[in-house]
DNA sequence: CTGAAAGCGCTTACAG
DNA sequence: CTGAAAGCGCTTACAG
């Protein structure tokens, strides 16, 4: 491999000075009055041997690495996954890079992943925040370095966030079952406090209650070991004889569902209906295919991006934050076709 | 935030020298002869005060980033996401961080990531080599950075690569259906040169006639605007009525042509037995489910990660090219029960 | 056993 | 219009 080439090599060999150089690297030529002649040379230059500055050695020292940390529960989930990829493509039509890295919701290893990111001086942070991590970020931002939440989010926290409309999203759904003749709906969920599944839930409720209908929510507890969720699935169907309709509130929790269903040997619709929350391949072909909450990953992916960028931009200057909510689409299949 | 501590504070604090302190801390003290009291104080207060080295310094002066490039198709497809997410595990486990981007199968962005990953500096790759690239590839790897390739390879590359038993995986699975009656097989790829794909296909040539039949491939033109894969499977299995069995050659294959079943009205077992390459959740839940190899997705982060690793410590020594073959698991379904 | 100093390759305030 | 030089925060060859 030929030997890296330096801004000094440049200079030498048109006999100015590295400063010069450096200008009309950095596009401040106009800025700096650097003549058009001396300019043209040393693009010229550049050019032709290939000059790229050493990243490292800019960072060092302008304290910024172009690299944006993408945290999230597991990178291997679709939502996720999907979510990584625009990202980068956005990122990297900028410049950016994105380094990524797994919580698997864990708070110790979030906190040792929030430092390892520290220590690699990303300039921004896009995350979907782990429960009980409230006071970090909030550090975080008042470090000034920008950070962008997303897919979960603290009421009282101030900061820029994407999100979608998780109330409206499930009430939509709610009545979309409600309007094709289903009344006993049930809505399984997860154990928790994080605030997108508090929201989903009351967006249920809040359709039941408008129709007067009893809400009937199962909260299922994961990471037990002692009791698994299919167990407690089974418990619940089984005391729900007469249900007619599932929402199920996350993805895993419908698969667990199904697989419940398929112990159990419920045959889904026309049984009971089903609508999951997060759209994803083996809806779409299961039998019968399973109507899903679907939310706009590309369009949440661009507006992370954006927001983010924009803070990155303007840094220093102190901006107003950015909160983003955006709606879901509800993919009507089979699964709810109607009792009629 | 509390400003951040260097070198030179906690020498000035110990009335030492820079060079003791940096010694301690990269744990050379017993190598450089500090003595035992020195070294205590050192680490005493570097743990008292959190100190961190900037990286940034550190890899200017070392060239070494301890940051791997991964790059792949679309980091969002599930298999790529997976490997991703366990190589990050092991990654993190040694003190690397992952820098990750998509190539789409497309040379030119292929070669610019390649490029951004050599501006910062990356220790070494990891990538499925979209077609085209040998050339750079070699190029690469004579420069003594590591470089380990998975999924596909070419093969007169001398380099390191993690693979799997393509061809063993489809003669295991041609060899079920027959033993399970089917004899009409066919095999459905992809149109292309790589590798990995031709090896699947000598897989099922090879035990259709070990068993005197007669093969049926259909290779699919992906990425055809005016043809779209659907329909070149239609016309496919519209002239083949008789067909017993088809083996999809990959995932996405295969979710097309099941998606061209629905469209046609087969349906798969008992009409016709289907074998996917690749596992995914949706074969499991599919009616009938269906048979699959699935790939040891774990396995292959892990050796990816250990050469790569054992790569970057023996750097400069150059050790010999480690390939690794590891098998496929078929795990049988319902798809393909049996015609008796 | 320990330290002063050069150097990794840039950017930029300052001087002319 | 252009340049000499300091400095980003480390590591390490060299000297004592």
């Amino acid at each position: 491999m030929k030997k890296k080439i330096q801004i000094k090599d440049i200079a030498k060999e048109l006999n100015i000075s590295i400063t010069t150089v450096s200008f009309v690297i950095n596009g401040k030529a106009k800025e700096k009055n650097i003549s058009k002649a001396v300019t043209k040379k040393v693009l010229d230059l550049v050019e032709k041997w290939g000059y790229q500055p050493n990243t490292l050695a800019k960072s060092l020292r302008t304290g910024k690495t172009n690299v944006i940390g993408f945290l999230v529960d597991d990178i291997s989930e679709p939502f996720f996954s999907q979510i990584a990829h625009f990202l980068d493509q956005k990122a990297s039509e900028s410049g950016y890079k994105i380094l990524f890295s797994s919580t698997h919701n864990n708070y110790g290893k979030a906190i040792e992943l929030l430092q390892i990111f520290r220590d690699r001086h990303v300039d921004g942070y896009i995350m979907a925040l782990p429960e009980g991590l409230e006071n970090e970020i909030k550090n975080l931002i008042q470090t000034d370095i920008p950070v962008v939440l997303f897919d979960r989010y603290v009421p009282d926290l101030e900061t820029d966030y994407v999100i979608i409309d998780n109330v409206g999203a499930t009430f939509n759904a709610t009545e979309h079952l409600i309007s094709n003749g289903y009344k006993n709906i049930a809505f399984v969920t997860l154990d928790t406090e994080l605030q997108q599944m508090l929201d989903r839930e009351s967006g249920y409720e809040q359709a039941m209650i408008a129709h007067n209908l009893s809400s009937k929510i199962k909260r299922i507890a994961y990471h037990q070991s002692d009791d698994s969720p299919i167990e407690q699935m089974k418990r619940f169907f089984n005391e729900e004889k007469q249900l007619e309709a599932v929402i199920f509130a996350a993805n895993y929790i419908c698969l667990d569902g199904l697989r419940t269903f398929k112990h159990m040997g419920i045959k889904s619709s026309p049984n009971v209906a089903v609508v999951s929350f997060d759209d994803f391949e083996l809806l779409e072909f299961y039998n019968p295919a399973i109507t899903a909450i679907a939310q706009p990953v590309q369009e949440i992916a661009e507006n992370l991006m954006k927001i983010l960028l924009s803070k990155l931009e303007s840094s220093g200057s102190r901006t107003a934050f950015k909160q983003i909510v955006l709606s879901t689409n509800l993919n009507i299949r089979e699964s709810t076709e109607g009792k009629n």
